[in-house]
DNA sequence: CGCGCTCCTGACCAAAAAGGTCAGGAAAGT
DNA sequence: ACTTTCCTGACCTTTTTGGTCAGGAGCGCG
């Protein structure tokens, strides 16, 4: 239940491309804005250019961009990308899983934990996350001074 | 972002006591109903009982028992006791992390993240686990079929 | 053409976490 | 006293996490 720095890592990667409207950004570049290990940083663009998020050339003026426009790519593609599946359950999908006995309806309960993931990481672009325009259902839910207390 | 085998266990475990009514369960009841390795499960009830979701006594007629009605635990609860708190980024508290650059409001996406799984776990409990009578907002969550299928 | 720049790739590595098992001790009941 | 059951720590293997290192391959430019 937790994010990996990778994850995060590769998030804020591809804020940066979503921001640089001009050219290929060099890996280095990102790794300063963003502060990430530059060697790291490259595997990770490896990862999302294999998933089709990004795009690089090589050699001087060479760098990364995005594959496509940063209104059509999700956090929830680029967290898959690194991460894989959302919400997985013993490294099973919870649509796979039967529950015996008295934990029948846990299935549903993770269900609705990888649907609320969903409403969240699906319908956030780079492009709000750029301009701080969250989407209202976001917004609200990050709104609530409830949010941001530890438990 | 996944739901490890102990988080589950737990709560499988969890489940099977508050179903049960009469007296203390013993170890090997549980684990046989869910299908736990026992040695393991131990292991988890013991962390159960440190955090005060459960309670157990030894020997014959011993076992384990709910320290609090049903109603009063939530899923929550019982994930934070074996896994630690839910949705920190890079093991750190999402609230505490500083952002730059264009990644300024990830902080707020991953606030939103955090409120949305709370708002699942949190709000089922026990006895709503046990019954299948989920509340509401999650029964819609796990209705919609598009929540069945994988991405 | 050649050279430098930058991405690309695989190998490697240390530390931590995941998912258990084993052996023995300590309390409760009969 | 003896059995039962929980309690605890040590240990184990495999995978994941979070990186580093070394070299190769393609691109652009003079």
């Amino acid at each position: 239940m937790r994010v990996s720095a990778k994850a995060d890592y590769a998030v804020r990667a591809a804020a940066e491309l979503a921001a640089a409207e001009e050219g290929p950004i060099k890996g280095e570049r990102l790794a300063d804005a963003q502060d990430i290990p530059l060697q790291f940083l490259e595997h990770i663009l490896l990862e999302l250019k294999h998933a089709g998020i990004v795009r690089a050339r090589r050699g001087a003026k060479g760098g990364y961009w995005l594959a496509r426009p940063a209104e059509e790519v999700t956090i929830a593609d680029v967290v898959r990308a690194v991460e894989g599946p959302i919400a997985h359950v013993q490294s099973a999908p919870p649509e796979s899983i039967e529950y015996r006995g008295n934990a029948e309806h846990l299935q549903e309960v993770w269900i609705a934990v990888r649907a609320s993931l969903r409403t969240v990481l699906e319908h956030v672009t780079l492009a709000d996350l750029v301009s701080g325009q969250l989407p209202s259902e976001v917004e609200s839910l990050a709104a609530q001074p409830d949010a941001w207390v530890a438990r």
